[in-house]
DNA sequence: AATGAATGAGCGTTCATTCAT
DNA sequence: AATGAATGAACGCTCATTCAT
């Protein structure tokens, strides 16, 4: 805050410009190889308007993940909306896995992620903001909403909805992270429906109704 | 080949103790941060005999990923013996993923699964070494083992004995990953028992004899 | 282009500082011997300065070979007035030679050739440069046309000035250079006097007016 | 000498191999671009055999220069009798010219050329060994008996025969060094015959017979 | 506010030389 | 005598940061 009457006189479009560039620069590169001359450079702007807007390279960093990680986290919410009610558990839980792997996986949120955990150990702030990881809780919720209503219906038998759901989100990722070597290698859309399956599968089996039917 | 007995006068010694060095520096400061001065001094070694033994940074560091890796590797294979046979099947999963839990969040096994994946995208030729991560062949196959075992008893019913297993130690792993920031954050006992008993319930549950077999 | 009128903020005089400073180290050095901290310090300026400047050392020593060869290339040109037109031949050809040795053994100018023919195999943009070497059109014009005034005046038969102007530049100034230990060892005012006054002997009497004359 | 007794344990052919090895080195990469260790290479010899024998790099470089000056120097010899004492002076000096430059244009010869004058300076024992160069005492000895042999047969008017074909000499290769970028690039058989044939007849008109034609 | 020139520290790497075998 | 491992000092170059405009 150098001006305190609020005018201030930064450009809010080199703001963004340096921020999108950061951003682009040390997901590339990683925090340390990343230079503030390439970020000034690919942002078109001095490097001195670098540090008026943002201090130094580690406060930058911070603020490029928080940046991206807000992105992360608002983006894949739109998938809220895309689990299917209508379909049966199997369908629509595979859909939904499939949507969550391509999301997990894409490029930009592997190459956060990656970031992220690499630089975990060095920069203390990024823990505070990192404790949910991947699984945002919209997700979360989205899923665990799912299994709630196939519960309700009978289709499946759900003890802790929130925590079933958490599984699924995890064990799905997780998948995905190990065979995608963490998003460098893209996975295949075979691959990853017989991932969303396979853990489908466990699922299912785990919820399936118990005897009671007998009668 | 003046040596035709081949040995090399490059002490062993030296060339462990780099190798030590190296590893320590790699694991606490990443791969751009540590610099080779920094791993000479602390090996009590001159800067050239780490070229000399190793050619130059990169080639250095694969070595120390690839030697940590055998020791990841192979430390736990000694808790295959520890699945107890004896055990019903909840108590000796529990057990067994309180056990994988604790070997994969040591500091030393998180340090450098966090440092791989953040140099996964820039040395293609850790991809090769790094395809299975975690989980190796050795812990698979001891879990599955113990499905099978548990699946001949009748206390579980399991298809795929080896899918069942690669799903329990990731979705447990994941847990701890997530939980412990990667490991950056030890978990407490009481942590590590909670993650191994909500994986082992859904496990348990998935995989329940299905009741019919009474008829 | 932040400004549109081309102002070069990278102060000229350190550029020229530098420039200087190297030529200094490199002409005293050689090209490997110097050392870019040596000719940083030299130019009292900091060694990203340099770099700044000229991008690395090879640029660097090529802009100063450039440099310097035009300041030799000009500086003798100053030599074509000095031809005494009035002098008979012989006294004319040998001040004039006199003249050019004591210029191609400047030290400034032997140092530069030296350096050029050290480099020229491992550098070869100065290939492309040092074609013409020491003998400049201008110094050989000059002294083509002195051939040619004496052949009109009947003092000499000349049939192709320019071949004889540089005929007679390069027997000068190799015998100069050899005698001198390309520079190294500076010749006294006498054996310059003697050099002259032998290659003159040879050009005067190669071109001495052939006999008819008698008629 | 390290053994008082004269029986040096050390082995020639290693000596010879060093020898050989370091001028291959020097002569390509000159003196600070070469590397003891790639000498030692390339002799296939552990470095301290080359420090054994020769002491330190410096010395080993002048040992480089003094043998291959005597090779150069032994050399050229053989075409002391390559001077036709049959053929007209012309046709004599134009062959015996364009022998003389294929010698000293030789690549070895040109390297070693380039590689003292670039070390004249830094290297003072260097300045002792070179006063002649490359016009050596044999080859202008052999062009003088043909001037006075010439001279005596009255097709030439020679006034001092050493003079001359040192003259000769000079600025032969003068125009060939210059031409042929001091040896760097090669010249077509045709300018060789040029430079031969222009400096040729230089001399030939200066020693030309002088008009006694009175009579 | 914004620029790019300038700085000093540090990097990975290589060198001539010596040591231990 | 001969080896190659080991050393410490340098090298060319780049970096995060500050200065002057």
């Amino acid at each position: 805050m150098p001006t305190p009457t609020g005018t201030d006189r930064r450009s809010p479009a080199k703001h963004q410009a340096i921020l999108h560039a950061a951003t682009e620069v040390f997901l590339r590169e990683g925090y340390s190889r990343a230079s503030v001359d390439q970020i000034a450079a690919t942002a078109e702007v001095g490097k001195q308007t670098v540090y008026g807007h943002f201090g130094n390279k580690q406060k930058l960093f911070l603020a490029v993940i928080e940046e991206a990680q807000r992105a992360v986290g608002v983006g894949p919410e739109g998938l809220t909306t895309l689990i299917d009610d209508n379909a049966d558990a199997r369908t629509g839980l595979e859909a939904a896995g499939e949507r969550l792997l391509k999301a997990t996986l894409a490029p930009d949120v592997s190459a956060l992620h990656r970031l992220t955990i690499a630089e975990l150990a060095h920069h203390p702030e990024l823990q505070r903001s990192w404790r949910d990881e991947s699984a945002s809780e919209a997700i979360i919720e989205a899923v665990a909403q799912f299994f709630t209503e196939r519960a309700r219906r009978g289709e499946l038998e759900v003890a802790d909805a929130r925590l079933s759901a958490r599984q699924f989100i995890m064990l799905l990722s997780a998948e995905g992270q190990v065979r995608s070597l963490r998003g460098v290698h893209p996975l295949s859309d075979e691959e990853i429906r017989e991932i969303s399956r396979t853990t489908t599968d466990l699922f299912l089996r785990a919820h399936r109704p118990s005897g009671p039917a007998a009668a």
